[in-house]
DNA sequence: GATGAATGAGATTTCATTCAT
DNA sequence: AATGAATGAAATCTCATTCAT
């Protein structure tokens, strides 16, 4: 099949894949219904993604480009602000970006799990093939580093703006802010409707002292 | 049975299955392993735990407890010191306590997805019981903010000593401290071992930089 | 389970499959109706019988145990007859039985073609367990000669009551039999209901003529 | 495509066949495979012949051809001699056919298979065009007694030369030659390089002695 | 309560056959 | 006609859960 067609069914089948998960979650969908979704056989489905797992690497794949995509746009918002401004808006981005979608917040989650997994030889233990091996499981190692990188640019941005003070470790600061957000995010999938909530704190006021936060370790 | 006799037994099986979903991770581990790790048939297991979920509701609260554990233990220790020495001291506990713990740091974080589908109604299609019938599930909801509730009052000691600044929501900043523990602990479970590693962080210095983050906002 | 009843029960999945498979044949049968009909899950099916193939072993068993019967019971009613008599009562038999039981009479020939892809090492390429380790594979291999033996014998007892010439090769003879009796089956079956009938040949004075054959060349 | 180019290549398609199911059999052989030791993709090999049974149904129509080609070659040689000779002479050609073309006497045989459960109503249930319909079946049938006329038009120019005895049915007589060379042929099949022979026959002997019986029956 | 067997749901695979280009 | 992709049917397998004794 011409190469871009395929691409496009593929793309077509995670889009169906997105829509079903997000109504049941990864480990109640069934294959046979992500087909059906996506128009297709079952046996296509198998000849696109071979095994559930690694559908679910694309899911993952499509995760971290959303992200990366929410990532560059931020910046390009901010490219007339400051480093500062621009890094605290990506950080902001990123608290709505997995406030806004669950499934690819939980799937990059689950992709940090998957790794420590894979790393350890835990994998499907049935003949399907290793993720490790699958095309996006690559992609996505090769993607994974991104928005951290482009976090620490914009910092450096600052640095050289002067609206961030010198001296500081970037890497570390983003990795610092990323841990906020993740541990917000999860923390927040609880409070959705939960009959028992995380007693009385506004969430929103959380995602502000947050930025509070990484704003005064940045700032000069 | 003899009521002591079942609950030893019970608490004999929790420990086998924490053995097995220590190697193993909770998808990948089979009733049938935690069973004979048990030294138990597959229906008795099934008559102290009516479901995988269930079961794996106990490991949860048994995580719970042991955090509980250890924010009594750390309070304890820290009884003579001032009210901001023992909340970081707390949140240091809690660092430690997940990255050695990683499968009870993920049960925690698993926690707080299940509920989230529970909420939303997607539970086990199955003819299983539903989790939020089980007994664990009701402990660990009973259990659940403890720790919260824990750091909130050594807050509110230092508040009352002088050493934490008055006027802030100490429970925004308790969550907020949680964010940061969970966050950390994903990221650092994805790095163990890991072939792509999130760049070069020396993760000692997050932990550090996180605990400044908290003295910060807590001090006077 | 109580191997007895295990055994019970395997018997009546058989059973079941010979039902299916007299009316559609080996190759059009399908798991799930054998299943069905035997009233069990297909998991069952397969607990029992590893694969398709085993399980059609397993058919093939039932038919060399039957012709062993019938064997055993001509001679039986032949033993105050002469060796002569009684072989070519066995050689009848034999040829009543394969025009009764078509599906036995398939299996038994299925057999031989099997073992011969079998030693030439051509199996399932699937993942299905080896025919040539299952159970009912040794058992046959086991009983495949049986039909032969006991004929020889006749012909040898023949040989001592002075019905049948000394000095002729008794297992020669035998097996010359089989062919006869084969060869019959395999035209026959071809001519039942058939459009296209092997000429106008009475198929009874074929049987006879047969007979005829074994008898001269048998009898003093 | 010009009819004799088309004719051409259908005969190269089948060529290809032959040699794969040589080495595997019918089922276990793959049309994947076919298609790819003719050097056609499979759609080709579909424009070709219907279905996998139909371009077995070829085989088994060289299977009859190759079989009528060495009776009219042994009547020609045997011309000059007694009909007797020459009829005992094609049996020999027979038994020696079937021994060094395995594959063909196979396909003789599952033709009568073929033809009982096409006449019972179990053809492939699936949208494939139905055997019945086929070319090759029809040329099949047109043939399928040729050999069996040939036979017996030598047996009666033996009657007249009066190297047989006359009275007798050819025709029955000639079937019962086919029995025997059938079930020898189906027997020996096992034999080859296999596990548990049967018993220790001099195969040789056994052909010896069916020639005998056919001469004995016949000779005046 | 314990045991071995069975169920049910769904994942994965194989392959003949068909479709679209 | 040729190609690659897709379909549909059925085999096989894994595992949580339940049944029968």
């Amino acid at each position: 099949m011409d190469p871009s067609k395929r691409r496009k069914k593929e793309q077509g089948i995670i889009d169906a894949a997105i829509e079903v998960l997000n109504d049941t979650g990864f480990q109640s969908s069934r294959m046979d219904d992500i087909a059906q979704a996506a128009g297709v056989t079952k046996v296509t489905l198998y000849s696109y993604f071979d095994s559930k797992d690694n559908l679910y690497m694309a899911v993952i794949y499509r995760a971290f480009q959303a992200l990366t995509d929410v990532f560059y746009a931020t910046i390009d918002a901010n490219k007339e602000e400051s480093g500062l401004v621009s890094t605290i808006a990506i950080f902001e981005s990123f608290f709505n970006f997995c406030e806004r979608n669950y499934l690819f917040s939980e799937a990059i989650l689950d992709y940090f799990s998957l790794i420590r997994n894979i790393s350890r030889g835990v994998e499907s233990q049935n003949g399907a093939s290793n993720i490790s091996q699958s095309t996006y499981f690559n992609r996505v190692r090769d993607l994974q580093n991104l928005p951290l990188k482009l976090t620490v640019k914009e910092m450096e941005r600052g640095i050289e703006d002067g609206s961030i003070k010198s001296g500081i470790d970037c890497m570390l600061h983003t990795i610092q802010g990323w841990t906020m957000v993740v541990g917000y995010t999860k923390l927040m999938s609880a409070t959705v409707k939960n009959q028992a909530p995380l007693l009385n704190v506004n969430l929103k006021s959380l995602k502000t002292l947050s930025l509070e936060f990484a704003e005064k370790a940045l700032a000069k």
